[in-house]
DNA sequence: ACATATTAGTTGTTTTTGTAACTAACAAGC
DNA sequence: GCTTGTTAGTTACAAAAACAACTAATATGT
């Protein structure tokens, strides 16, 4: 304890990151959750359908990095909930392309303007420049 | 899906803040999980205990905005490691001041320096400016 | 053609978390 | 002094995450 000087945990940026992402998690997940029963991981797989198109669940997890359990949960999850429908393809039966139904895509345009907004007044705080050293630390610390 | 025009999931700050938070954690969790079969929440009450001294749970919750029953798990396996011991306090039997062993001072002082060459590591790749911004729009953002 | 390996996805089991209900100790009002 | 309220901390139970083992379909090597 004696060469470790005073480290405090708030220069801590792994805790920051953990803090910061905490915050903002936990207000915007009033959007999906109380308004549609949803979870994260819910709301994250809508998003890719809704935004990227249909694909199937393996190409969610690639490109939102979650595990496949995650997401064969949360698909089946949505589809309880009539988001969204499977659609086995013939040439490979392993492959099922999920399809957003019209209530998946009403949610899917209510959850995304409602980011935006969030997004819009969490950068609020910042000038341009600050936003945008933000955004680029951030993209490569996560390795995106 | 008309008017939401393309909004693209990198741009949503909570995702990278998740994303950015989860990489740094997982990258982290290497010290405290396998050289000492650490969870994250035991590794920040250790680290609030040797950075700040000796106090009792309900100052760590407070400290480390972190929920009671969190901090008493952590409390009971630092205890069954043998890295903290619990004295109560005569004046008011409910408190219990938390203090840590020879032991539990050695792992955080390994932890505490692993932490300080893991954040100048992080930081390394951005300007000091640029990890300035960052800091100081984490704190804002997590309400520290 | 057939054994072996891969891939997509699911299911089951174990950890970890979150929430609520609880105990024990003290404080305050009257 | 005794009811009521508050505080520190634990415990029990439910929700969620992590991990491993599994099925079914296809691909590959010989």
């Amino acid at each position: 304890m004696s060469e470790t000087t005073d480290f405090d945990i708030k220069d801590f940026l792994p805790y920051l990151l953990a803090q910061a992402a905490e915050q903002a998690s936990v207000e915007f997940q009033h959007f999906y959750k109380t308004k549609y029963g949803m979870l994260r991981t819910e709301w994250r797989v809508l998003f890719h359908l809704g935004r990227y198109g249909d694909m199937t669940a393996k190409d969610i997890c690639d490109r939102a990095r979650l595990h496949k359990t995650k997401v064969s949960r949360a698909v089946s999850a949505l589809q309880n909930k009539r988001f969204l429908t499977r659609e086995q393809q013939e040439k490979d039966r392993r492959h099922e392309t999920l399809c957003l139904t019209r209530a998946g895509l009403r949610a899917y345009a209510d959850l995304s303007a409602e980011a935006q907004k969030f997004d819009r007044k969490m950068t609020d705080g910042f000038t341009a420049k600050e936003a945008e050293v933000l955004r680029r630390c951030l993209t490569r610390i996560a390795v995106l």
